[in-house]
Order: structure tokens, then sequence, then C-alpha cells
DNA sequence: CTCTCACGTAACTTTATAAGTTTCATGAGA
DNA sequence: TCTCATGAAACTTATAAAGTTACGTGAGAG
């Protein structure tokens, strides 16, 4: 199975986003994450319509974030991408006639309904803004347009 | 991606091997799995060499469960399967430059840690035992092996 | 008005990996 | 020695994210 990266790259480039103030082009962040711009334009359809970002046309556009970066959660996000499979191991046959195969899936099926629960739970508990908090480094610019706020550009 | 189901197979047949008392062939598997011998011996070959299962040839031979079907945990099944990824999901870049990818990384990789650490807790908390316990239905011959306990055969 | 920029989208190719298949070798027992 | 059963190499298939190509649309710049 090759590994989903959607949302890995979704937040890397939200928060350049947001840290940028201005709209971003999908050019420019196809650069940011080493793919084509075309492949950010069809992943970030999901999330203009779920409302987390809007995008302008012409010169001067690109994309900005739609909401304050403490209102966007890593969970909505995970939404907005149309919450894609998080694991990569699964029951065989999710309506077996097999006795046995029906206990194996409620055994296994229960783990991992909790264990995604936990995660879904968790990324609805970390916004854009935490995230940001946590980048080191001399990202003066970013953390002067965090104290002041966000602008709805 | 197609999805892993290694797992949920070899538990699968697992559980109709101590069921069964006897060696089960890999032809036998193959047909409760609605899959091929050769794959099931290939992901039974696994579980052999972590000395869960032997293998026998020949007329009469087959696969038999190594050890009481108390002591052989799903996490036992599972590692010995080599610990496949567990997740679907993934940060695109595991060393990046970019410090915002970097805190991206540390954010979504934190969540997925956690959650990867409950599930295989939980594996090695149940047992082959405690799911044959859940087995429903006029499973007799199925509960008279269970409550002989386990012979080595 | 028209040129360029940037998004929108369809259609296709590539890639990675579990799963499936074919084939032959080896060893155990009837 | 014949059949049964595993062992293993080598190949094909299936699937979905990722990548690519191509063309259309709308918004400023000049």
């Amino acid at each position: 199975m090759r590994f989903d990266t959607r949302l890995s790259g979704m937040l890397h480039v939200l928060l350049h986003m947001v840290e940028s103030g201005k709209p971003v082009t999908s050019e420019a962040m196809a650069g940011y994450l080493g793919t084509n711009a075309v492949v950010v334009r069809r992943t970030m359809a999901g999330l203009r319509d779920a409302g987390l970002v809007r995008s302008e046309k012409g010169h001067g556009g690109g994309w900005v974030v739609a909401r304050a970066p403490s209102d966007v959660s890593l969970g909505d996000v995970y939404s907005a991408l149309g919450s894609p499979t998080l694991f990569a191991i699964g029951n065989r046959n999710e309506n077996p006639n097999c006795l046995v195969e029906k206990a194996v899936n409620a055994s296994l099926g229960e783990t991992l309904r909790e264990a995604e629960a936990l995660v879904v739970a968790r990324l609805h508990n970390i916004s854009l803004a935490d995230v940001a908090d946590t980048v080191g480094g001399g990202m003066e610019e970013f953390k002067r347009v965090m104290s002041k706020g966000f602008k709805d550009v």
C-alpha cells in the first residue's frame, strides 16, 4: 500500500499560508512539498469545499486560510480530506458467515475502532495555532503574524 | 493502497487450527480464507520462524499451533508477521529541513505513535483463547477442545 | 481588448505493495 | 516409488495515492 501523506502535506502548506499572511499559489506550495501544483489543487479542493480555505484566480491570487488558525483543528483538515482510511491493516471480510472469523473481526475491529477514536479525538484537540506555536528557530515573521492575531485577508 | 489483511487472516486460521486439534493443511486454510495455499504458506512462514506454529510434511502433515492458545497473544502474531505498518497515513518526509514541516511531523507523529502504542498494548493483552471464548453458536467441538486444555499434537 | 496569471478539472501514467499464481524442489509416509 | 504436503523463487494482478499532461475559466495588468 502506498501510504497517504495528504494530511501531513496539507498541514505543512496551511502553516506556510498562515505564516505568509497573503495568498500562496499552488505552484509555491508544490515547491514546499516537492510535488506538482495539480496535486496541490486536487487535495486543497476538499479543504475549500469544507470552508477551511478560499482560492482566488488571477494576478495576486492563490490560497488563503479562511478561519483563524486557532479555530482550525487537525481533525477539521482530516475530515475535509474525506476522513481517509487511517489503518493499513484490517479485517479480511467484514461480513463473514464463519463464526470464527466473526469472533476475530469483533476482537480486532474493536481494538482498531478504539485507536481510531483516539486519533480523531487528538486531531480535533490540536489547532493550527497549536502546531504553529511549536515551530522552532528564528521564524520572527511567523511569530509576529501569530501574536497580532489572524487577519482575514 | 491495498489494505493488509494478514493479521486478520492468520488469526482466523489459527483458531481453526486450535479447533481442529490436528494438523491443518495449507490447502484447507486457503479454503477457509478463500485464497491460495501458497499465500497461506508464505504468511505462515513468519509464524513458524517465531515459534508460534510448526509445520509437517507428507501424509497427515500440515500446521499445528506450537503453544497453548492462552499463551499466544494477538500481539505475538502481529510481531511474527514483522509488525507490519499499522497506519495508512503518515508524514510525507520523516527528516525535513523545513522547520514548519518538522513541527507538523512532531505533532502528527506523536498522535500516531500514541495510537500505535495503544493498539500494540491491546493486541498483547488478548490471547487466542480469549478470542476463542467469544466464538458464538454451536461450536461444541471447539469448546470441548478448549475446556480440555491444549494438547501439543 | 488581450495577455498573463492562477485556479478547476478531466484523463491518463506511475509507483508501491499485498495478494494471487505458476512452477519446481524436497521430505515424509503409505 | 507414488502421493501428499511444505518450501520457495519468480512472476502477475489489483488498488489507490501520487504524479503528469492538457485544456478550460475567470481575474487583474497593460
